[in-house]
DNA sequence: GCGACAG
DNA sequence: ATCTTGTCGC
């Protein structure tokens, strides 16, 4: 599965810092970061990546899936593994992961028109979780659907598929919690790059079927960690 | 100072 | 994320 990929990589820099420098680099990078639409649209593929750990968590483990849109056929998928070299703290859990998502992404010949990334998107302390950073990395729009909160509050929503409340964090709408599935557990969405809230919640239902989560990560999921 | 805390 | 079987419910 050889071949040139099509990801051009908007910014590079260090992925070995200390918590101070990685505060540094996301207050410079959210400068960057685009949370109006700005798709190429009809939207033709969607991604969604995944990790997994190896080895006591030393090996890390990113996969990637490209389905077709909205058809959602599984169109190409990749895999990808380096030793893990950050440790997972909350608010930085891009330094420990997107290192090896962008090994898995240069593998992949077809070009995404959005990413769903496994993380907040702008719903993070200095509003650059790690569909953000991602997103800006290789600039294409991308959306943030997390399974559990990192920060915000918001009122409590109805159980049908479907319904959402905005997440509210230090006075600003920062993303949603939206019900995918009637009667289970909601999911936390928020911009990641170069789309509106109200776009990702309308692609992120778009993308989910019968689950919970997206199809695009429950593919990549599995492909994280079916070895 | 005391909790909270994506994967 | 990961360690792990059966079990409750639609």
């Amino acid at each position: 599965m050889r071949g040139g990929c099509n990801l051009k990589i908007n910014q590079r820099h260090s992925w070995t810092l200390t918590v101070e420098e990685a505060i540094a680099i996301q207050e410079q990078l959210q400068a960057e970061v685009i949370t109006v639409d700005q798709l190429k649209e009809p939207v033709q593929y969607v991604a969604g990546v995944d990790m997994g750990f190896e080895a006591d968590g030393t090996i890390s483990r990113a996969a990637v899936a490209v389905l077709s849109f909205p058809d959602l056929q599984l169109q190409e998928t990749s895999i990808a593994r380096r030793p893990t070299s950050f440790p997972y703290i909350p608010g930085f859990l891009s330094f420990r992961e997107i290192p090896a998502v962008l090994d898995a992404l240069e593998k992949i010949k077809l070009t995404p028109d959005i990413i769903l990334c496994d993380g907040q998107g702008i719903a993070h302390p200095r509003r650059f979780g790690i569909a953000c950073h991602l997103g800006v990395i290789v600039d294409i729009p991308s959306i943030g659907v997390a399974k559990s909160l990192l920060v915000g509050k918001h009122q409590d929503l109805s159980d049908i598929r479907g319904n959402w409340q905005p997440l509210i964090y230090k006075g600003e709408t920062v993303g949603a919690v939206l019900r995918t599935r009637s009667g289970v557990k909601p999911v936390y969405i928020s911009s990641g790059h170069r789309i509106s809230l109200s776009t990702a919640i309308d692609y992120v239902l778009r993308c989910t079927t019968k689950y919970r989560l997206p199809e695009t990560t429950r593919i990549a999921d599995k492909l994280a960690s079916n070895k």
